[in-house]
DNA sequence: ATGGTGGAAGGTCCA
């Protein structure tokens, strides 16, 4: 089984730039983020011409939103609020096997890493706090997490650990807020199984000049987990960097890993 | 230190 995250920054603007990516990397199951499609609007129709029978989607006006796209049934489990929102940043579903998939959208959390000065900072770190206490009281067993999580914990997530520290995305309070979501729940760091830790690995690279590709000044944002009953299952894990220098991109490359399901 | 670009909007807000 072929598992994707990706976050697509408007499915409808990139359903074409979905289907080249489907294309090419076969996937049997595609978690989206950054939608940014109501239900009403949702381009189903297009997305099962990709081969996807089973959806899942929860989004809203211009902002957030999620979608599981599967060529495997999918049994949606009972979603909840986070930061007593309704902002469409999680779904989860049940795969045929009984194992449990979710999909989140962790909140960028604005530009000042300060939560007193900053609400979206401080909406940021009250999601992972809920997301330890929600992970925290569930029994072990079969889980697959992915996501946009929009934190690079480790020194090698980021081009230079050093000018980022300060950099929402890598500040110490926020790895320590995500360092606490895998701690409680055991979660393995699937990608960083394969692709060693002393090496960089980056999803995203700013639209915003010298980024990308020349100076590769990116973060890896985008994160692929298991619990440890799945973690012998795993069997390799990429991120599908050349999607970034593709026309009208979007800033965050797919990232995949194939486990035995 | 600042501003750079892109998407959904059709104001600006958000990333």
């Amino acid at each position: 089984m072929r598992i994707v995250t990706w976050n697509i920054n408007s499915l409808r603007l990139r359903l074409p730039t979905l289907g080249r990516i489907v294309e090419t990397l076969s996937p049997d199951i595609v978690c989206l983020q950054e939608t940014k499609v109501t239900d009403e609007d949702f381009p189903a129709a297009g997305v099962r011409e990709l081969g996807f029978e089973h959806l899942l989607f929860r989004g809203m006006k211009s902002y957030n939103g999620v979608a599981i796209l599967a060529r495997v049934p999918l049994v949606e489990l009972k979603g909840r609020s986070w930061c007593e929102k309704e902002d469409c940043r999680h779904l989860a579903a049940k795969l045929p096997d009984g194992t449990e998939l979710h999909n989140f959208y962790v909140p960028a959390g604005g530009d000042i890493p300060d939560p007193e000065k900053n609400d979206k900072f401080a909406h940021k770190l009250s999601f992972l706090d809920e997301m330890t206490a929600w992970f925290g009281q569930k029994r072990a067993g079969k889980r697959i997490l992915v996501g946009d999580l929009n934190i690079a914990p480790l020194e090698t997530d980021v081009w230079s650990h050093k000018q980022l520290l300060t950099e929402v995305s890598h500040t110490p309070i926020e790895v320590e807020g995500l360092n606490k979501v895998m701690a409680a729940h055991k979660w393995v760091d699937a990608v960083r199984t394969f692709i060693p830790p002393e090496e960089q690995l980056f999803s995203w690279w700013s639209y915003r000049n010298r980024t990308w590709p020349g100076s590769d000044r990116g973060r890896r944002l985008d994160h692929i987990w298991v619990t440890p009953a799945l973690e012998s299952q795993l069997k390799g894990a990429s991120v599908m960097r050349e999607a970034r220098g593709w026309n009208k991109p979007s800033d965050h490359a797919p990232v995949f890993v194939d486990i035995d399901l």
